[in-house]
Order: C-alpha cells, then sequence, then structure tokens
RNA sequence: GAAGGCGUAGCUCAGUUGGUUAGAGUACCUGCUUGACAUGCAGGGGGUCGGUGGUUCAAGUCCACUCGUCUUCACCA
C-alpha cells in the first residue's frame, strides 16, 4: 500500500521539499545535449532592487510552464535566469539610504559609492531570486547571470567598441531628457508624460526700433531668460513683414531676432513662439536652422544659473513666480489664462523632465532599426499576439538615436577617454593608458555609465558567453520564446532585437509571447502609492505556489491585462484539492505499488470511454500548448480532471472497486492509474508542486515527474462507437437525476428503472452505473414496459420508466412531457429549416451538413418516443 | 491628433482559421452527513454576445458606421 494522504492538500507541507527534491536531482539543469532539439528561454531580469510582484508572478509562471512541458517533450532545454542590475533605481536607493545617514555620493567618492553598491547587491540582490524559487520556477541556477558581472561587462565593451567604430555610437552635443532628481540624462522611453495644470502667460516683447511690441505666449515664462529669437510662420501674413527686425527680451533686454520657421504653427495662440534653444526640443531643432545662439539658464538640478544674479539659485518653479511678477512690473505681461498640458516626467523618480542641452553619447538607430523591422517583417520573430508587431513597428520607424551615456555611477562605465593633450577620444575594450592618437598618458576616462538597458539589450547571448564562441552559445542561442509584458516592447524587446542582429547575425529568439499587466480587483494598476499591490508570497502562503500560478495561467488570454480576484485563487486552490482527493482515492483502493499493466481485453464500456477521452485531451492541450495557448490547455485539463474523469469516471469504477469481481477491479485499477498518471504530466506544466507529490506518492516509473515523458497519443486506445454509447447512458443518468430532482425525490429512496431501448447491449453493460448514479434499486432493460404507475423520461436513445406509484401525478407527468415535446419539435424546426436549405446543403462542408442530420435524427427519434408516451398517457386519464 | 484594446450570464472572464440551438468560475435558488473531497455531490434559474447596417448557406467570430470605456504614442510654444 502506497503512502497515506491527508484528508486535504497542504502545500506548506510540500513545496519547499519537492523544490529540494528537483534541485537535488539537478533537472533544472541544462545539459548541452547534442542530440536533442534545444528549447532555451532567458528570463527577464528582475532589478535586484526588486521584490517579487504579480508581474513576476504571471511572467514566471508562463515561462516555468513552457519550459516545463518543452522538458517533458524531450526537448534540451535551458531557462537562464538573472537579475539586472537596473543602474538609475539602484543607485537612487543607495543614495536615498545613505541620504538617511547624512551622507552624499560626493563625500563618499566613486570607489566608495560603488563598493557601498556591491555591498547592496549581495544583501538584496538574491532576494528577489529566492522568490522566483517559491513560484516553482524550474530555472537553470547553475547558469545563473548578473547584467554587471564579468561576462555581461566584456559583452558590453565589446559591443560598445564595436558599434562606435562602425560609426553607429557617436557622441554628440544635444538636447536631451534630464532629471533634475536623479541628476542624469534619460532616454525618450524613459519620458513619461502627464497632463497638467498649467498657465499660459501672454507676453509682449518690444521692437528694437520702438515700433511697438510682439504678442507671444507660453507656459514656461522663466526660460525667457534664455530666448535668443522669436518666431513666426514663414507664410504668416500678419508677421511677413516683421522677420528679420529685431526686439528686446524683456527683463534681460538682448537683442534677438525675429525668424521664420515652419515649426509655427498660425492658428496656435498668437501665433508667435519664442525661441530657448537650450531647454527646449522643437527650440533646439529652430535654433540649429537659423544658427541661434544656445543659452542655458539652468544648472543640473534645474535652478537658475548665477548668469542671472537676481534669479540664481531659485528653483525652476520659484523663478517663474519671481519673472512673471517682474514681467508684470515692467509691462510686459499681457494676460494669464487656465492652461492645461502635457509635460514630461521622470518614470523612475516623477520629477518634471528638464530637456537641456549637454554632451552625451548616442547609438545611431536608423540603421539598426532597419533589420530590425525586417526581421519581424518576414517572420524570423513573431509576436504572440500578433497585434503587437504594431506597437514593435511604431516605435522603431518612428525612432530617434538613443542617449546611452548616464551620469551615474552605478553600471557599465562608457570605456572612453579623453586625451588632455590632443583632445581626442580613445574608445577600448581594454583600459586605455595612453591616448591612440597621439600617445599621451593624459587621459581620463568617460565619468559616465551606460544606460542599463544597454547591457539588458544583449543579455539573449551575452549571458551565454558571447562574444566568446561558448558550447552554451553554439548550442542554446538563438533562444525561443521571450516572455514579458507589453510594457516594455520599446524598452527591451526592440533593443534585444537589433543588439541580436547586429552583434550575432541572427534574432534572439523566434517568439515574443506577450502577457499584460496584473491589475487589482477593481482594474486599477497596482502600485506603491496606491497602496493595493498583492504580495505573491502571501498569496502562496495562504492557498500555495499551484494555485497562484493556475489563477494566473486561466482565464486570460495573451497580451490582455487581467485582474486578481481572491476568490479565483481559492477557486484554484479547491481544484488543487479536488485533484489531491482524487488521487486519494485511487490510493486507498489499490493493493500494491506496482503499475499494473493495461489489458485492452479487459476494459469495460467506460474504461474505453475515458481513454478515448485522454486521447482527445492529450491531443487538445499538447496542441493548444504548441500554440502558446496556455490558458485553452488549462480549462481543457480542469473541465477533465473535475467532470470527466472526477465527476464520472470515479463514480463509476466504485462499483467495480466494491464488487466480488476482483478481475474487474484490477482492471479499473489499471486504467485508473493509467489516466491519473497522465493527467499529472499534462498538468504538471501549470501545477508542479502537487503533481510531482502526488506522482512521487503513486505507483510509478522513473525518477521524477518533471523529467517524465509528455503523453501522446494512442491509437490503440480510440474508442469513438464506445464513447458515443457511454453518453447515451450518461445522458439517462442525467434526465433520471434531473427528474427525481425536480420531484424532489431523496437519493436514499431507490427505485427500480427499466429502459426501454433500441440499445440493449449498451444499458445493459451500463447496469451496475445506473444503479449507482442514478440511485436505481434494479435495473431491466427491455423492448417494451408497463407504463401504468411510472414516472417517464425520455432521452434520445431510450424511454426510462421509474415504478414510483405514489408520486405519479399524471396531469403533472402530462406537462412536464409536453414541455419536452415542444423543444423537441422546435429543434426539429431548426435543424429541418437548415437542411432545407439549399445554400446551406450545396456550400456548407460535407461533415458540417452531416452534424446536423444526426442532430435531426435525434431530435426525430426523441419527438417519436414522446409523442408515444403521450399517447399512452392520454388513454390513462 | 494617431494607433490599439475592451464592451458576452449579477460579478470576473474564456470562446483558436466564421460551422452543433453561446461556455467556465463565482454568486444565487433547490435538494444531499451517497466512507476521495462540504476546499464536496446532484439539480436549477440566469446572457442572443454594446447599438445599427452589411458580407455569407452560416457571424459573438469578418466589414462599415456608431456609442461607451481603457491604454499607448504624438503634441501647439
Amino acid at each position: 500500500m502506497a503512502r497515506e494522504l491527508a484528508k486535504q492538500y497542504d502545500p506548506k507541507s510540500v513545496e519547499d521539499r519537492i523544490y529540494g527534491f528537483w534541485l537535488k536531482g539537478k533537472y533544472f539543469h541544462a545539459k548541452c545535449e547534442l542530440n536533442k532539439p534545444t528549447y532555451t528561454i532567458v528570463i527577464p531580469p528582475p532589478n535586484i532592487t526588486g521584490q517579487l510582484h504579480m508581474g513576476h508572478a504571471l511572467d514566471n509562471t508562463l515561462q516555468d510552464i513552457l519550459i516545463r512541458f518543452k522538458r517533458m517533450q524531450g526537448f534540451d532545454t535551458l531557462w537562464l535566469p538573472g537579475t539586472d542590475h537596473a543602474s538609475i533605481a539602484t543607485e537612487a536607493k543607495i543614495v536615498e539610504k545613505m541620504r538617511q545617514e547624512g551622507l552624499t555620493k560626493e563625500q563618499i567618492g566613486r570607489e566608495g559609492f560603488l563598493t557601498r553598491a556591491w555591498d547592496w547587491k549581495k544583501q538584496y540582490g538574491g532576494r528577489i531570486i529566492e522568490q522566483l524559487k517559491k513560484m516553482g520556477s524550474s530555472c537553470d541556477w547553475d547558469r545563473e547571470r548578473f547584467t554587471m558581472d564579468e561576462g555581461c561587462s566584456k559583452a558590453v565593451k565589446e559591443v560598445f567598441v564595436k558599434l562606435y567604430e562602425k560609426g553607429l555610437i557617436y557622441r554628440g552635443e544635444r538636447i536631451i531628457n534630464w532629471c533634475p532628481h536623479c541628476k542624469t540624462s534619460i532616454s525618450d522611453a524613459e519620458v513619461e508624460y502627464e497632463e497638467q495644470a498649467g498657465h499660459f502667460w501672454h507676453l509682449r516683447y518690444p521692437f528694437r526700433d520702438g515700433s511697438g511690441y510682439l504678442e507671444l505666449a507660453t507656459t514656461r515664462p522663466e526660460t525667457l531668460l534664455g530666448d535668443t529669437a522669436v518666431a513666426v510662420n514663414p507664410n504668416d501674413d500678419r508677421y511677413r513683414d516683421l522677420v528679420g527686425k529685431t526686439l528686446i527680451l524683456p527683463l534681460v533686454h538682448r537683442e534677438i531676432p525675429v525668424v521664420a520657421d515652419e515649426y509655427v504653427e498660425m492658428d496656435f495662440g498668437t501665433g508667435v513662439v519664442k525661441i530657448t534653444p537650450a531647454h527646449d526640443p522643437n527650440d533646439f531643432e529652430v535654433g540649429l536652422r537659423h544658427g541661434l545662439e544656445v543659452i542655458n539658464v539652468l544648472t543640473e538640478d534645474a535652478k537658475i544659473t548665477a548668469d542671472y544674479p537676481k534669479y540664481a539659485g531659485m528653483d525652476r518653479y520659484e523663478a517663474r513666480k519671481a519673472i512673471v511678477a517682474d514681467l508684470e512690473a515692467e509691462g510686459a505681461l499681457v494676460k494669464t489664462e487656465e492652461y492645461s498640458h502635457n509635460v514630461g516626467t521622470c518614470y523612475r523618480c516623477g520629477t518634471t523632465v528638464e530637456p537641456r542641452v549637454s554632451k552625451q553619447w548616442f547609438v545611431k538607430m536608423k540603421p539598426l532599426a532597419e533589420p530590425a523591422i525586417e526581421a519581424v517583417k518576414n517572420g524570423e520573430t513573431k509576436f504572440v499576439p500578433a497585434r503587437f508587431e504594431k506597437i514593435y513597428f511604431h516605435w522603431l520607424e518612428n525612432i530617434r538615436d538613443w542617449c546611452i551615456s548616464r551620469q551615474l555611477w552605478w553600471g557599465h562605465r562608457i570605456p572612453a577617454w579623453y586625451c588632455a593633450d590632443c583632445g581626442k577620444i580613445t574608445v577600448s575594450k581594454e583600459e586605455a593608458k595612453v591616448c591612440a592618437h597621439c600617445g599621451s598618458e593624459k587621459i581620463t576616462q568617460d565619468p559616465d555609465t551606460l544606460d542599463t538597458w544597454f547591457s539588458s539589450a544583449l543579455w539573449p547571448f551575452s549571458t551565454l558567453g558571447w562574444p566568446e564562441e561558448t558550447e552554451d552559445f553554439k548550442h542554446y542561442y538563438p533562444t525561443n520564446t521571450l516572455v514579458t509584458g507589453y510594457d516594455i516592447i520599446p524598452f527591451w524587446v526592440m533593443r534585444m532585437m537589433f543588439s541580436g542582429i547586429e552583434q550575432t547575425g541572427q534574432v534572439p529568439f523566434d517568439t515574443v509571447l506577450i502577457h499584460g499587466l496584473v491589475r487589482d480587483s477593481q482594474g486599477r494598476k497596482m502600485s506603491k502609492s496606491l497602496g493595493n499591490g498583492v504580495d505573491p508570497l502571501e498569496v502562496i502562503d495562504k492557498y500555495g505556489a499551484d494555485a497562484l500560478r493556475f489563477s494566473l495561467a486561466t482565464g486570460n488570454s495573451p497580451g490582455n491585462d487581467m485582474r486578481y480576484i481572491d476568490e479565483r485563487v481559492e477557486a484554484s486552490r479547491n481544484f488543487a484539492n479536488k485533484l489531491w482527493n482524487a488521487a486519494r482515492f485511487i490510493l486507498m483502493n489499490l493493493h500494491s505499488e506496482e503499475v499494473l499493466p493495461l489489458d485492452p481485453a479487459a476494459f469495460a464500456l467506460e474504461d474505453k470511454w475515458i481513454l478515448s477521452k485522454l486521447n482527445t485531451l492529450i491531443s487538445g492541450v499538447t496542441e493548444n500548448l504548441e500554440k502558446y495557448e496556455l490558458g485553452m490547455a488549462i480549462q481543457k485539463l480542469y473541465d477533465f480532471i473535475w467532470d470527466v474523469f472526477c465527476d464520472w469516471y470515479i463514480e463509476i469504477c466504485k462499483s467495480r472497486l466494491n464488487g466480488p469481481d476482483e478481475q474487474a477491479a484490477n482492471t479499473a485499477r489499471s486504467v485508473l492509474i493509467a489516466v491519473f498518471t497522465d493527467i499529472l504530466k499534462l498538468l504538471h506544466p501549470f501545477m508542479p508542486f502537487i503533481t510531482e507529490e502526488i506522482w512521487q506518492s503513486m505507483p510509478h516509473e522513473g525518477e521524477a515527474l518533471m523529467i517524465a515523458e509528455w503523453p501522446k497519443f494512442a491509437a490503440e486506445y480510440e474508442f469513438a462507437a464506445e464513447e458515443a454509447d457511454f453518453e447515451k447512458l450518461m445522458a439517462v443518468i442525467k434526465a433520471v437525476r434531473n427528474r427525481r430532482a425536480e420531484m424532489n425525490v431523496p437519493p436514499s429512496k431507490k427505485a427500480k428503472v427499466c429502459i426501454e431501448t433500441k440499445f440493449p447491449e449498451v444499458f445493459a453493460a451500463g447496469n451496475a452505473m445506473i444503479c449507482r448514479l442514478a440511485y436505481a434499486s434494479e435495473v431491466e432493460v427491455g423492448e417494451q414496459f408497463e407504463s401504468e404507475g411510472t414516472v417517464r423520461v425520455i432521452t434520445d436513445s431510450a424511454v426510462v420508466y421509474m415504478p414510483m406509484k405514489e408520486l405519479v401525478d399524471i396531469e403533472a407527468e402530462l406537462a412536464r412531457l409536453q414541455k419536452d415535446l415542444q423543444k423537441a419539435e422546435n429543434d426539429k424546426e431548426f435543424f429541418e429549416r437548415k437542411l432545407n436549405n439549399p445554400g446551406f446543403v450545396s456550400k456548407a462542408p460535407a461533415a458540417v451538413v452531416e452534424q446536423q442530420r444526426a442532430q435531426l435524427d435525434k431530435a426525430l427519434e426523441k419527438l417519436a418516443m414522446l409523442r408515444a408516451g403521450i399517447a399512452e398517457m392520454e388513454k390513462m386519464k
């Protein structure tokens, strides 16, 4: 007798033990088996500052399902894990912690800061990894990587130098997005726009020659200090004659020209725009076209520079107030309007971004974007669902050069040195000692680091050992599936695509599986500020990891957002418990730990039925998984396990298991084990812990369920006819139960069941089952029965009489039969109408027509039986 | 301004290339201490798939228009 299981499934007593068992068996470890096809996933590396949230839980559940499925299918699978150094986020956290200690970066210096950062990484970097393990993630932990480890750093330098040498990385003075709080540049993708209430200040700038004023409007009067022109549209008749004239800038009293530029919209505002090239991206462009001076009026923390003593040291908003007041005093303020506009904010800290001109490193995007667009257009890489390709194309087609330098210390330092003698730049993979141009030793390395996403972009190949031609790289690259949320397509997916193509000549993955966001029960985004986040670890603690995984994988389609609803996890927990109890039932009824061989000659009708249904399940689930239809796969499993297997098959087996015929009981045992074992295998990718635990307790062959072979469709267990026959029995049982329930007959009150049918052998075979499931005292099958004093139910294959004299109310029975008759007549009419439609019969596929004809036949059968029954009853009245 | 998602039972959502008279979970109602499971069993009520029009033998599924809702991108100072 196998191990006794507890009455309820207790995830806590199972999960850590099973995870340890898997680790001990090294089942997660990819062995580079050259004779097998490979299947590779690289994890989207969570930030070292991060804590597991529902997004990770979803992302990792999906990856684990895929990897476990492929592993069981016999692929050489690698799921490569790791973490991201998350330069800006991590640095911000460390700086904040230092602030609490009264320290600043400058005080402890770069070296001291980096020591702290690495300590931080050591302390917290492992936390999220441990949390991923709680989810059951079967990552190859022996291959765990970090974006700043030696190998990844080497790849970063390699790529930087290669792109620099190709002219695809350059350094230039451009207007970039600057975060005054993080004190670094950020890329376009890192700016989030939000609607903010503001003002529209109408100002007038006087002409130098005293010929009046030009009126314009601005939302940012403080940038007036840096105005170097005023622009109008060249086609604007109102202002055509004014182009080329000179204005006096209020407050500053600098002379600035009126220029003509297409950028100005004639019908917006007054059709006149002040131009501040240093603090507005559009103005910067205008400035370039007209050779305007760029005057920076703000410091790196967005305060007015010392060049304007009156306002120096004021931050942007103070300065705005002061300047508006002064403009008013000077008579330059015409009026103030309420105005709502979009303001760019830093995606990390939410501070309003300040466009700023500075010297930064950029990646030239056009030449890189084109092959990346092409690779998706020609299908080398596919998005699931395909609609996300549009987002991908949209980003790549409208892409601007990527600002990759960050004024941060935590990250990959830019491998560029500046020569104090010749002024040229030396870019090198190795630590440069002398200037590559003049040999001078007076060189200093660029203090900046690279955008975090620069290293993430290389993740699919840097983690496999590239630029070395390692075994792993040769064997596992390109990878197969990338699983991620739609929100990071522009940050990450796109950049991995062009980096992979440029560096390795191959797309980094063949499929991008996109999922949505996990929202709260009201559909709001989970966020720290709202405090509506649900901690996956708490959910695991309450319901178990399998229940959480099951909930996340069910009931939503790829790419769509989903809500986290506690009740759903509870339902998943109940499902786990159902499975657990099915296992308990089987175990209680076994006499040995042997796997009993199947003997098709001994199969009962129900055995053939369940095996046939199992076949359908195996094909369906496998196909769904291969097409990334995880939700549909799991729905099929749920229905099969609960409905087909537990509610019907197990119930039916009870007769044989408790009966006197030991051989029949053994047949039932053998089929129970066989079907249940396949169920465990099919369910394993979704609910790995409980299935492994049960499998280990059941008779089994092999070491572990997680490395067992994925079930295959078995042609020898195709029993279509038997399946249909069995369903005739089910129909009768359901009909009897239904009628009994309607009449409020308790299960304890058994009744004889007489079945009048054209399929006597089928119903004879189902005798025991009908007794058990239709609460029958005995079952008689025959051609004709005495109907007087009986309750009758009619299916499409049988008329069932139950002698229940005391309950029979002829009028009520008649009414019920009439109702059934009406329904059957409607059915008949429905199918007849269809089949009488010449268009349908001639154009619809034969199989569909056949199906409808069969339905009609069934309806006709039933109709005939109902009519006969009613006629008989009328006589009894 | 542009692109896209969503709108199916009270609630949360499935519904694969158009093809049995639309499904699940949950909630609700009625029964049930049926020795795997009350985290259970049996039965039931409840949607015509936002609206209008079209294509088709056939539409929740395709097309057009429309209403509501959400998201992303862009943006006029």
